[in-house]
DNA sequence: TTCATATATCCGAATATATGAATATAACTA
DNA sequence: TAGTTATATTCATATATTCGGATATATGAA
């Protein structure tokens, strides 16, 4: 990843792996753990915990350390550089295999409060 | 690239390279031929062709040939797949370094209108 | 402390991508 | 036809990216 890159390729780098896209689209529900995406889309921890650094690093997101847990969530001041992304990612949502992964994602949850 | 990949991503993909982005925002302009984009990023003949090629296996562009000339412009069909991109293009005019190639592209068209 | 858990980082192999130079193709012109 | 121009494709190479597994780090609990 070229440090110099605009602000603008960066963000769609980002978006244009496909794992990092799902992620994205699913942090529209909301804030999640790294062991949350890794749940809903049965993924190894590395392959959750690596894009999301990139993620990071690329202002896509915003972190929030919770004790042993790290919170991510989408920065909605992304809508500054790439406007109404936000709201492209939530459209997003309607389709596959997004669709798959939130009604994933919605499951996992109700499972998770119960415990 | 890999030829499974979502069309979203792919579109992202395109656009996440320096140079393709930059040629993507002079198309909100209007029409354009390979030579013309040469001329005004300054580009060998294969960075434009090439780059144009993927734009348009990724369905970003459409092409028409013209005689020898080759046009492109913008899908505006792309809209169905990342909603409002076209509105998108069109804001990162008023941005650097697109800003520089589309006033570069005003006068570039101003001469060759003339001759 | 020591252990367990959540996350981050590193490593090496496989794959993908970008680039300039050279060559090929396509369409017009003399 | 031969030559010219605009564009496309190929080739070799340099660089970037991804991935799973291994290891490291950080935090809280016993």
């Amino acid at each position: 990843m070229n440090i110099l890159a605009q602000q603008e390729s960066l963000i769609f780098k980002m978006l244009s792996e496909e794992i990092r896209l799902r992620i994205a689209v699913l942090l529209t529900e909301g804030e999640l753990c790294v062991c949350d995406i890794m749940e809903v889309l049965s993924l190894p921890q590395s392959s959750v915990s690596r894009p999301m650094a990139k993620l990071k690093s690329s202002q896509l997101v915003i972190d929030r350390r919770d004790g042993r847990w790290v919170h991510y969530r989408l920065n909605e001041s992304i809508n500054d550089i790439i406007p109404s992304l936000s709201e492209i990612l939530v459209q997003f949502r309607t389709r596959q295999p997004y669709q798959a992964d939130n009604k994933r994602l919605t499951e996992y949850l109700l499972t998770k409060n119960c415990q």
